[in-house]
This record gives C-alpha cells, sequence and structure tokens, in this order.
RNA sequence: GGGGGAGUGGCGGAACUGGUAGACGCACAGGACUUAAAAUCCUGGGACGGUAACGUCGUGAGGGUUCGAGUCCCUCCUUCCCCA
C-alpha cells in the first residue's frame, strides 16, 4: 500500500479511502478476536444497551439502521469509557407475515422466518454493528418459547392469567381476536379491518393487578421522555369516583354505574345502557317495545367504536319501556339504549344528569327528557329549561337534600360517605386499561400450554411436558386456525386423568414474546428457568433502551408489566425492566414516512454497497438529532463520504508525523497553542454531546470543525515548526479516537495505520485538560440600546470594571453615547457589556 | 373535542442556564489545478440599501416582560403524533 509522501514539493498521491475494503476487513477482525462479547463482571460497572429488537421481515430500512447506528456508536462509546458493556440483538420472529407467505405462496413459516432473520443479519453485519452475537435469540424457536408457556403455567397458578367469556375484538380480515391496546380508532393495528366485536372464551393476562403500579412508578421513570409516559398514564386512565346501584321497577335487579360526579346523583333524569349490556334482553323480553329495542342493538353494533363515541354526531337511542328508581330522590326515570354507550368503559350503563353533562344535555334535549339543576353558577340563574348547555363547571350544590349551598368539589368526599350510609353506592375507582387478551386463532405464535379434558376441564401442561412444540403437519388455507388441522397436536392424554382431551389451539400474542426478552440476552441458553437469575440481577434493568414512538403504549407497557410480574415469582428484583428510553425518529423522504408502500425506500444494503457502512452511519447521526424526525438526503450522504474521505487523505498524507514519540509540550506559537485548544475543546464538546446531550449531530458537527482546523494549520503552518508536529499528530489521533463510535471500520484502519497495534475500542476514550479548554482571549459585544455595535477582545478572568471601560473608551461607543445620558451598563463577562443611554 | 411535539436561510439543522441568530453540512456562485471533466483546494453567501466601513429588517403571526427574547408569558395560525 503506498504511502503518501512529500517529496521534492510534489504531492504522490495516497492510497484512497476505500471501505469496501477496510470494512469486511474489520469486521472479520472483531469477530475473530471475540471483541464485543461481555461476559459478567462484578469488579466492573456494567451498561446494558438495547435497541428494540426487529420483525425479521428480511429487509433493513432506514428506520432500522437508524435506530442501530444510534445504540452501536452509544455502545462503543461506553466501551471506550471502560463500562462492561451489554449489547446483544435478537429478532421477535413469530407473527403474522411468515403466516400469511404460508397460506399465499405455500412455504414453511418456520423456513421463511429463519431464511428472513440470516439475510437480516447479513446486514447487520455489514453495518459493523457491535453485538455480541453469541447471545443472539429468535422468539420462534422452541429454547425461546417454551419460557413464554412456563411464565405462562406461573402466571395462571398467582392467578395472573385465567380464562373468561367475553365481548372481544375481532380483526375478520386476521382472522383473529385483538387485544384493546391493538385496536387504533376501531380498526386493526396491523391491516387496519374495521374490528368487529365477538363472544369468546379467551385467556387473560391480568394487567389490571398492577393497574395502579404501573401508574405510580412512571413516576420514578425519570429518564423517559414525558410524552411516552402520559400516553401510558392516559391508556392507564384511572379515574376516581363512586359506583351507584339503581334498582330496576318491578323487578329484582340492580343496575350499577360508575361516575365520577356523584356530587350530582340528585340530578339523574335517565339512565342509558349501552347495546351490549346483558340486561337489555331481558328487560325488553315479552313487552311491546321489545322489537324496536332489538332492531336498534342491531343497527348499533355494525357501527364502528369511532362512530359510537364520536362526540360531534348526534346521538341516537330507544326507550326500553322500563323505569329505575333515582335512589336521592325516590323518583322513577326511564331506561333508554343508547349508541354513545359502550360496554368498554365503566360498567356498560351511563346514569344520565343532563343539566351538567354535555352529551348527556344533547341526548336529554333530543328526548325530550326532564333537565334538573343540581349545581348553580355564580348567577345562580340556571334553569333547566332555558340553558342552551350543560353546565361542567363547580359551583354550589342545589335541590340536593340536606347538601344544598355546598360548594359541590368540597362536599363531594362527604356525599360519598352520606351514599354509602344510605346504601346508594360506594366509593370506586375506574381504569381505562383492561385486562390483556392474549388469545389468537394463528398458527405461527407461542401454542398456550392447556389442555381440555371432558372430566377434568381446563389442565394446564405439566412443566416437565414443556415445551408444547408448534407441529408442522397442517394445512394452511387461510381459513380458520391451521393448528386445528394437526391430529397429532389436537390429540393428547390428559396430564391429570390418562383420558383423551384436546389441545388448545390458540396461540399466544406475540407481544408477550418481546415483552421479557432483554431478560433471556442475559443468559440465551439457560435452561433451568427463562434466565439464570444471578445473571439478570447483574445485567438487568436495561440502562438504555432505543425504540420508535409507536410502542409507547403497548410494548413498553407489557413489558413493564412482565417485569412486575416476573418480579412477584420471585424470579427478578427489577422494578421496570427500561431505566432510560430513548424514543428515535421516523425517517421521512419527499415529505413522508419512508416506507414500501409510499415507494420512497432508499434499502439499507444499496447505501453500503455505493458509500460504505461508515458513512451510511455518520450521515444517519449527522442529519438529525435523534427524538427528532429525520430528512433523508441523498446529497447528504454524499457529504459524510467527503468528510471521511477528508479525514483519511489527512491521516496518510501525515503520517510521518506519528513517528514523533515526544509528547505534546503545548510550545510553540499562537497557532499551535490555538490548535491544542480546539483538539481539547472538542474532546469536552463530543463527551457531553454524547453522554449528557445525546446529541451525535452536534457531536460529529464539532468533529468536522477539528478536521478542519487541522487542515487549515497545516495548509497555513506547516508541520515543521516549533511543536507543530505532535500538536497535529496528537489532534489527528484524537480525530480517530473521537469518530470511532461512529465511523468504526475507518478509525481501526486509521489507528493501525498510525501504528497502534491494538483495537481503538481497546483505548480509552480520550481526555481533556480543563485548563487548556479555556481561551487565552475571548471575543466581548458592546450593546448600547440593545444593538451590537462593537467587539473587542479581553482576556478570561478581567474585571468587570475594567470591562466596562474598556467598552466605553471604544470610539464607536463613544460616538453613539456622546451627549446622552447612560442610564445603566451591564455587564456579563465573558458575553457582554449593555450600555443603555437616554 | 382533549393531551403532547414541531415551526429558524434555497435545504437538513446549530444556538445547552434569557446574552454576538444561522455553527456544521448540503445545494449554489466565483476562483485555483486540468487540454477538458471528475476529484480536490481556496473564497463568498439571511433579506434590503450602500463601492465600502456601515445601517435597517429578520427565528410561523400579533401582543407582553426585560438593558437584552429563537429561548420566558398571553392570544392566534399551520403541521405532526397520541387519545377520543
Amino acid at each position: 500500500m503506498p504511502i503518501a509522501t512529500q517529496a521534492g514539493g510534489v504531492l504522490m498521491s495516497a492510497s484512497r479511502y476505500s471501505p469496501r475494503d477496510i470494512e469486511p476487513k474489520w469486521q472479520d477482525r472483531w469477530e475473530k478476536a471475540g471483541l464485543y462479547r461481555s461476559v459478567e463482571d462484578p469488579s466492573r460497572e456494567k451498561f446494558y444497551c438495547l435497541e428494540m429488537f426487529p420483525y425479521p421481515s428480511g429487509d433493513l430500512h432506514m428506520g432500522h439502521m437508524r435506530n442501530y447506528a444510534i445504540g452501536d456508536a452509544y455502545a462503543r462509546f461506553l466501551r471506550m469509557k471502560g463500562f462492561n458493556v451489554l449489547y446483544p440483538m435478537g429478532y421477535d420472529a413469530f407473527g403474522l407475515p411468515a403466516e400469511n407467505a404460508a397460506i399465499t405462496r405455500k412455504v414453511d413459516p418456520g423456513k421463511w422466518t429463519r431464511s428472513s432473520i440470516k439475510r437480516m443479519v447479513d446486514v447487520q453485519k455489514r453495518m459493523g454493528l457491535s453485538y455480541d452475537w453469541s447471545r443472539t435469540l429468535a422468539t420462534c424457536e422452541p429454547e425461546y418459547y417454551r419460557w413464554n408457556q412456563w411464565i405462562f403455567l406461573k402466571f395462571m397458578e398467582k392467578g395472573l392469567a385465567y380464562r373468561k367469556s367475553a365481548p372481544v375484538n375481532w380483526c375478520p380480515s386476521c382472522q383473529t381476536v385483538l387485544a384493546n391496546e391493538q385496536v387504533e380508532g376501531g380498526g386493526c393495528w396491523r391491516c387496519h379491518s374495521t374490528v368487529q366485536k365477538k363472544d369468546l372464551k379467551q385467556w387473560f393476562f391480568k394487567i389490571t393487578a398492577y393497574a395502579d403500579e404501573l401508574l405510580e412508578d412512571l413516576e420514578h421513570l425519570e429518564d423517559w421522555p414525558e410524552r411516552v409516559k402520559t400516553m401510558q398514564k392516559n391508556w392507564i386512565g384511572r379515574s376516581e369516583g363512586a359506583e351507584i346501584d339503581f334498582k330496576v321497577v318491578d323487578s329484582d335487579q340492580v343496575i350499577s354505574t360508575f361516575t365520577t360526579r356523584p356530587d350530582t346523583v340528585f340530578g339523574i333524569t335517565y339512565m342509558v345502557l349501552a347495546a351490549e349490556h346483558p340486561l337489555v334482553e331481558e328487560l325488553v323480553k315479552g313487552s311491546k317495545s321489545a322489537d324496536g329495542v332489538r332492531k336498534f342493538v342491531k343497527k348499533a353494533q355494525e357501527k364502528t367504536l369511532i362512530e359510537r363515541t364520536d362526540e360531534t354526531r348526534e346521538k341516537e337511542g330507544v326507550d326500553t319501556g322500563r323505569t329505575f328508581v333515582n335512589p336521592a330522590t325516590g323518583e322513577k326515570f326511564p331506561i333508554y339504549v343508547a349508541d354513545y354507550v359502550v360496554m368498554e368503559y365503566g360498567t356498560g350503563a351511563v346514569m344520565g344528569v343532563p343539566a351538567h353533562d354535555q352529551r348527556d344535555f344533547e341526548f336529554a334535549r333530543k328526548y325530550g327528557l326532564p333537565v334538573r339543576v343540581v349545581i348553580q353558577d355564580d348567577t345562580g340563574l340556571l334553569t333547566g329549561n332555558t340553558m342552551t348547555q350543560a353546565y361542567v363547571e363547580n359551583g354550589v350544590m342545589v335541590n340536593s337534600g340536606p347538601f344544598d349551598g355546598r360548594p359541590n368539589r368540597e362536599a363531594m368526599p362527604d356525599f360519598v360517605s352520606y351514599m354509602e350510609e344510605k346504601g346508594w353506592g360506594r366509593e370506586a375507582l375506574s381504569y381505562r386499561l383492561r385486562d390483556w387478551l392474549i388469545s389468537r386463532q394463528r398458527y405461527w405464535g407461542t401454542p398456550i400450554p392447556i389442555i381440555y379434558c371432558s372430566q377434568c376441564g381446563e389442565v394446564p401442561v405439566p412443566e416437565g411436558d414443556l415445551p408444547v412444540i408448534l407441529p408442522s403437519d397442517v394445512e394452511f388455507t387461510g381459513e380458520g386456525n391451521p393448528l386445528e388441522t394437526s391430529e397429532t397436536f389436537l390429540n393428547v392424554a390428559c396430564p391429570n386423568c390418562s383420558g383423551p382431551a384436546r389441545r388448545e389451539t390458540d396461540t399466544m400474542d406475540t407481544f408477550i414474546d418481546s415483552s421479557w426478552y432483554p431478560f433471556r440476552y442475559t443468559d440465551p441458553a439457560y435452561d433451568k428457568a427463562p434466565f439464570d437469575p444471578a445473571k439478570a440481577a447483574y445485567w438487568m434493568p436495561v440502562d438504555q433502551y432505543i425504540g420508535g414512538i409507536e410502542h409507547a403504549i403497548l410494548h413498553l407497557l407489557y413489558a413493564r408489566f412482565f417485569t412486575k410480574g416476573l418480579r412477584d415469582l420471585g424470579l427478578t428484583d427489577a422494578n421496570e425492566p427500561f431505566k432510560r428510553l430513548l424514543t428515535q425518529g421516523m425517517v421521512i423522504k419527499d415529505g413522508a414516512k419512508m416506507s414500501k408502500s409510499m415507494g420512497n425506500v432508499v434499502p439499507a444494503d444499496e447505501m453500503m454497497e455505493r458509500y460504505g457502512a461508515d458513512t451510511a452511519r455518520v450521515f444517519i447521526l449527522f442529519a438529525s438529532p435523534p427524538e427528532r424526525e429525520l430528512e433523508w438526503s441523498d446529497q447528504g450522504v454524499d457529504g459524510s463520504y467527503r468528510f471521511l474521505n477528508r479525514v483519511h487523505r489527512l491521516v496518510m498524507e501525515n503520517l510521518s508525523l506519528f513517528a514523533d514519540v515526544a509528547g505534546v509540550t503545548g510550545q510553540g506559537d499562537e497557532n499551535v497553542r490555538s490548535l491544542i485548544r480546539v483538539r481539547h475543546r472538542t474532546v469536552q464538546k463530543v463527551r457531553e454531546d454524547i453522554e449528557r446531550r445525546f446529541q451525535f449531530n452536534t457531536a460529529i458537527s464539532a468533529i468536522m470543525e477539528l478536521v478542519n482546523e487541522i487542515q487549515r494549520f497545516i495548509a497555513g503552518n506547516g508541520t515543521k515548526g516549533e511543536g507543530a508536529a505532535s500538536a497535529v499528530s496528537d489532534a489527528l489521533r484524537t480525530t480517530i479516537l473521537l469518530l470511532a463510535p461512529f465511523a468504526p471500520h475507518l478509525a481501526e484502519e486509521l489507528w493501525e495505520a498510525v501504528g497502534h497495534g491494538e483495537s481503538v475500542f481497546k483505548c480509552q476514550w480520550p481526555s481533556y485538560d480543563q485548563e487548556l479548554v479555556v481561551s487565552e482571549m475571548v471575543q466581548m459585544v458592546v450593546q448600547v440600546n440593545g444593538k451590537v455595535r462593537a467587539r473587542f477582545e479581553a482576556p478570561p478572568g478581567t474585571p468587570k470594571e475594567s470591562l466596562e471601560k474598556t467598552a466605553l473608551g471604544m470610539p464607536r461607543v463613544q460616538e453613539l453615547t456622546e451627549g446622552k445620558e447612560v442610564v445603566k451598563i451591564v455587564v456579563i463577562p465573558g458575553r457582554l457589556v449593555s450600555i443603555v443611554v437616554k
């Protein structure tokens, strides 16, 4: 390899930067040396850095690349800082695409998935990511999913897994049920088909048992983005209020409703049941209104959830002809069925207080129901007949028996106690969060380890018989659950009585797989439990988790629940899985999210083919701060490529300087001292940008500035002067180290070229000297009446009086202050002198 | 309808605690090298006026606090995300 030399004034060309040669070379060496293997070591401080593992579709897109570029830069930085870093990768390998491929193309989902994983690993390796590949996992392997089954059984013992019949979300296109979290705006989160309601007997995880803890612990997650916490908080939706019982007239039925406004009970003038409410049929059976109500129920159920809860839509309802008693007043009022009430919230029954709830008000006006004011405003003039909208603010209670005259907010607790004494109702909490429905009528997932026996009922598969393996003798027809076509799977002897029995054919929601995988990485081959508690105790929790904001509720809430569940099984001490969370922004091109359907995808492997992995990584990190959207620009990539080329050339052209063994003395002229100062400042800035602000874009631009400075220095001073050679070589060496987390291959190549035998990642992150960071002179600005009018230089630490004097003495300043009265002078050392004149 | 982001040159973005707005990069223009091009290097650049030094305006719009506001407060507009 020819080395550039400057001989006789003729610059001989240095060997060109060739990522195509450099990158595979170093990837190979890293792997052979096992450089990124991590081993538990209690004497060292650990750091667990993790990216959300991908669904292996086979294609690595820019969103993935961004995710990994961030995580890898951070992991490499931390290694150089001396941490014992765990940085693994795995695959969220169960899911519908593999099964759909099986239906349409007759390929085995396992084969399809494994080959996709292979393709992804290949691209990830070419990116030069520093994963500990010995810890990799795929959730579709029995060695992994057997522990889903094991945890399911343990949860069952604890009462955290149970089976019940309930109206559930059914996606007609995916042919499966969905959890509440997986219904977005009334549609399936995956295919957007309108979700229907179906009554089915299904398995649930009792996430509601942790509702309060999940809510309260959000407070301790200081390093989570506020908006993710807000989203989770809203999702859990805890509200305080009361549950009130209403007797149905001419019946022994009691209907309970939850309300956050028990103070308005005296104003109840009707009640509404959801179309799905189990009592509806019973109430109208045999009555003359039965037909009309049934028709209405059917119509309501055909509407989507969005339609039904749209507040701008006119509410529709139908009178059941039945009445109930308002316990506060003893009066009888009608019971309606209406489309705006759904079973999802509270109890599926709502008490109607038209005067103080806008929806109730509109409904009451439409159907001519009485409006009764029980909270009066400041004017005291509200009346049911004249008001044009509900009064929802606070006020003074009226028409409320013994509570008349009291401010409603303040009286609320007393009112609830009063209700409890009278036996009308009780204090209650309500959550929006529902238990997690985990059954899926699909093949490519973890079989639920349950056997149904006509004698013994639901029998858990004994722990010793795990895993229940997914059978391969199934038919993919596109209709029904393929598992039902496997006779070998279906028929089994009851573990209890040995009689003939049938296996559960539903599989688990794939979000279960991703709910505990960070634990599995700590010991992916462990075969006595999901993970070795000792190893998990060392590594968990994840110190830095990185992924898309789209998982703010789903995955992140489930994983938090699982961690608490595993803790209560005694497997871990961790309360939370992720200490710090970074939500990366989307990758945008031509104004739209980069996606296959938009046709604006830039494939990762193509990028690396053209520019190499280092360029791609540098550009992705440089173009935008991680949390924000990233606007893709092909020209921008050229810029990053040019930058790396420049670094390469600069080092290769100056290799001779590195032979100089003498350290940096700090001797030399002002230019030398300035170069040294920039070098130390850059080290400080890059470190702070990565560590404290997680802002790689400004870190990289600081390195660019250092490189510009070195180049300018060489062009101006050359390297012959006193201290010049050592200052330049030190600055270049520093550049290589600072660049290492972002462009690891190039850094290794140059590190070797300048004469180091060991990997750059075994080196300490460069340090800086606080004294050298400080400038010899600082620029001061002089403002007159808020406008910058002059500048001067002063050494740091100059006293205020002296700065003020200098400023006032400047000709330009004198010109502007002449004949005027100086009203005020503000001096900020190191920044400015601000003079106010009149 | 509720909650939360974001809005800065032609573009991506910087400005960390209220203190020189536009770092760094892209695109662009001029120049050097070259027979020519590519690559590379140098120079320029928010807008308007001026040969200039300088002046005026300028961070979505309008108001306010302050010696000083991209940054803080109020009202509004646009846009994205989440929940309805």
